[in-house]
DNA sequence: CCTAGGATTGAGACCGGACTCACATCGATG
DNA sequence: CATCGATGTGAGTCCGGTCTCAATCCTAGG
C-alpha cells in the first residue's frame, strides 16, 4: 500500500563522513571526541553532523563497548506506590549518572521474575535491581550473581546470597510495633498479608518472602520477650484479592477470642481491611486498633489518622541505584547502608477495649 | 587489581556452531528457526546451545532487524499512582506482545521530556508512548511523528498533532462535575492545580496542559450555560509543593466571598488541600464541599468519603500500548477509543452552607 | 637540508546476529 | 541414465558504531 514505510535509514557516521569529506574513522573520532583530530576536520565533521542531524545509534555503540547504559529493574508491582516511590528513587539516580531503566513487573510471580531476568540479560543491561519475589527459589538470581553481573536487591533479601541489599530491618521494627501494641494492652494481634502460601500459616514454616517472615518473627519475639504466647492463629496469609482480605478481616474480628488489633502488611491491603472493619460497625481505635506498613500520605487523612510503619522507600531506591552504579563502574562497594523503618504513631492504635480477651492471662498461663 | 573483571565474553552463535561442528550460518538457522536445516544439524546445534547455555544477544539482533522490541514510555511522574496505574496497563500489554518498556520520568519538565525522547530514540525504541508535559511546545514530538516513528499520547493531547491519543474528554466531565456543584448551590468554586505558569490565571491565557485547560473550560461552560459568571479569581495554578498548596487553599477559603467548594486537580494535591481545610477547622462537606480528580481507593476511607472523578487510567494504558503495537506492526489503526470519566458521588459534596455568598445574585447581576 | 617523532588520517577488523548467494546433494521424473 | 527442483550447507556481507594498525604529514632539532 504505502511505500514510505520502507525501513527508516537513519544517518550514520559514514554519511557524516562523506558529507565532511573525511574517512569514517576520522568522523567517528571527531564525533566521539577521542584520538587525534585536526581542528579543521573536527569542525567540518561537527558541522556535517549538525546539518544531517546525526544521532549515534546507541545499539551499535553498545555492541562493541559492551555497555548498554541501561539497568533492569524488576519489581512486584509498580501500581503499588511503595514500588512507585522506590522506582522513582532508582530512575532519578540512574538518570543523573547517565543510565536508563527498563522496568519489568512480575506480579510477585516467580516464573515471571525468572523470565524478566532472562529478557533483561538478553538485552544486555549493565546491571539489575531486583525485589526478589521469593527468597527461597533464587537459582536465577544466583546465576546472575555468579556470572558477575552487577546485582542489587531492594526491599527484600534472597536466601543467604551475598548481594548488596537495600531493605529495612523488618524484624526490628516489627518487634517495636508489636511491643507498642502489647503496651497498649493488646494480646490478640492479627497480621494480614497477601503473601501466597500452599498452606495456612504454621510456626516454623518457610515463607517465600523474607519481609513477611521477618515481620512475623519480630512479632513473635516481642510476644515471647514479654512472656506472652504468640497468637499464631491470627497470622493470616493468602489474603489475595479484596474479597478475601475482607473475609479474613471479618474472621479474625469475630468470636469471643477475637483480635483487638490488626496489622496490615501493606498499604494496598490496608484499604480493604479498614473497610471491612468499618462494615462490621467497629470503630478504630475504640473497638479495634489498626496499624499498617507503608506511610502513604492519605493515612493522615482518615479518621482517625492511621498509625503506620514508615520505610524510607525513596532513599532505598536511590541507594540501590547508587550501589549498582558503583558495581557497574567497578568501584568498591560502600559501607552497607542501614535503613530504619520508624513507627509513626497517629491515631489508629488505642488501648485494648475493656472486657475483651478477659481470659488472656489464663490462656497465657496455660500455654506458657 | 582483580583480573576477573575482564569483559565477560558470552557465548555466541559462533561458539555454538563450533561445538556442534557446523557453520555459523547453519547454527544461526537452527537457532533462529528459519531457512533449511537438517534434523541432524538442528539437534546437534540445539544440544550445543543448551550445553553452553547460549542466549542470543538481543542488541546484535536488533542491529540488523532494526527492531528492538522495546517501547519508550515518557511520563510526568510514576510516583503518582495515576501514572503508576497507566504504566501498569502499558507494561502488562507490552509484555504480552513481547515488548519491553523503558520508562523515563520527566517531572513534567519540558526540557527533560525533550532529552528523554532523544535518548529513547538513540536507543532505537520501536515506538513511544508519551504523556506530553506541554501541549504547546511540541516540536520534539512533531519531529518524532514526522519521522514516522510510532507514537501514541496518553492522558493529554499535544497541540493539534494528529497522533492517536488515549485520554478522557476532560471538558465534558468537568462540565458535569461543575454542574453537580452548581446544582448543590455552590457559586464560588475553586480549582487548584500544580500546573506551572508564568503568571496567575487569566481568562484566555494559553495553558501548557491540555488537561487543565479543558477542565477550566468545562467549568466555565457549566457556569455560563447556567447564566452565571465564572469565578476566575478562584482558579489557582502554580500550587507546586505542599506549602503552596496549603496556602492557596487557605486563601480561597478566606474572606467574605470565600469559595464554598474546592476542586483538586489530582490525587496528590488533594491530600494537602484536605489537610489545609481541616487545619482551618472547616468540615467537609458542611463548611466546604470537596471534589478531586482521580479515584484512588483511599478516597473511600476518609470521613466523609471523597467525591471524585474517576478516569479509566489502567485501560488507557492498555489502549495506548495496543495502539502503539498496532502502529509498530504496520496494522491499520483501530477506531479511536473513547474514554469516559465518571463522577463518583460519595460524601464530600454538600449543599452550599447557608449564609455564605449572600451577595452572589448581585455579583452575578453586576457581572452579567 | 635531513630526519626522528608526534600528529593526522584512512583502511579495515570486529562486536554478534541475520541473511544473501553460490555451491553441493539427493530423490524423483522422463 | 540425464535432468530438475527442493533441500542443505558454508562463505561472506551487513547493521552502525569503536578501535587497531600502518601509512602519511609536519615540524623541530641536528
Amino acid at each position: 500500500m504505502n511505500g514510505e514505510v520502507a525501513r527508516r535509514r537513519d544517518v550514520t557516521v559514514a554519511d557524516v563522513a562523506k558529507a565532511a569529506r573525511v574517512s569514517k574513522a576520522q568522523a567517528a573520532r571527531a564525533l566521539g571526541n577521542y584520538g587525534a583530530v585536526s581542528d579543521d576536520v573536527r569542525e567540518r565533521v561537527l558541522a556535517a553532523a549538525e546539518a544531517l542531524s546525526y544521532r549515534p545509534n546507541e545499539l551499535a555503540r553498545s555492541m562493541n563497548t559492551g555497555k548498554s547504559h541501561t539497568i533492569g529493574v524488576v519489581v512486584g508491582d509498580i501500581e503499588n506506590p511503595h514500588f512507585g516511590l522506590a522506582t522513582r528513587g532508582i530512575t532519578d539516580t540512574a538518570k543523573k549518572a547517565g543510565y536508563n531503566v527498563i522496568l519489568v513487573n512480575t506480579d510477585e510471580d516467580r516464573s515471571a521474575e525468572v523470565e524478566a531476568v532472562r529478557v533483561l540479560l538478553d538485552k544486555r543491561v549493565d546491571g539489575l535491581i531486583v525485589a526478589p519475589a521469593s527468597s527461597v527459589d533464587t537459582d536465577h538470581l544466583q546465576d546472575v550473581h555468579r556470572s558477575g553481573r552487577p546485582l542489587v536487591f531492594i526491599d527484600r533479601t534472597a536466601g543467604d546470597m551475598q548481594v548488596e541489599t537495600m531493605a529495612v530491618d523488618m524484624a526490628r521494627i516489627s518487634r517495636e510495633a508489636t511491643q507498642y501494641l502489647l503496651d497498649a494492652g493488646h494480646r490478640r494481634i492479627a497480621f494480614i498479608s497477601t503473601l501466597r502460601t500452599d498452606s495456612p500459616y504454621a510456626a516454623g514454616m518457610t515463607l517465600e518472602s523474607s519481609q513477611i517472615a521477618d515481620r512475623i518473627e519480630g512479632m513473635r519475639e516481642a510476644f515471647l520477650s514479654s512472656g506472652l504466647p504468640f497468637p499464631e492463629d491470627l497470622v493470616r496469609l493468602n489474603a489475595g484479592d479484596e474479597d478475601s482480605i475482607r473475609s479474613v478481616t471479618r474472621e479474625v474480628l469475630r468470636g469471643p477470642d477475637r483480635a483487638t488489633a490488626v496489622v496490615a502488611s501493606d498499604g494496598l491491603i490496608a484499604l480493604s481491611v479498614v473497610e471491612a472493619i468499618q462494615e462490621l460497625g467497629l470503630s478504630i481505635p475504640a473497638d479495634v486498633s489498626f496499624l499498617m506498613y507503608d506511610d502513604f500520605a492519605w493515612t493522615r487523612l482518615t479518621t482517625p489518622p492511621l498509625t503506620v510503619i514508615a520505610q524510607p522507600v525513596y532513599n532505598m531506591g536511590v541507594a540501590a541505584a547508587k550501589a549498582l552504579i558503583r558495581q557497574m563502574e567497578g568501584l568498591p562497594a560502600a559501607a552497607p547502608a542501614q535503613f530504619t523503618a520508624t513507627l509513626v504513631r497517629r491515631g489508629s492504635v488505642g488501648p485494648r477495649p475493656v472486657g475483651e480477651n478477659l481470659a488472656r492471662e489464663d490462656v497465657g498461663a496455660r500455654l506458657s
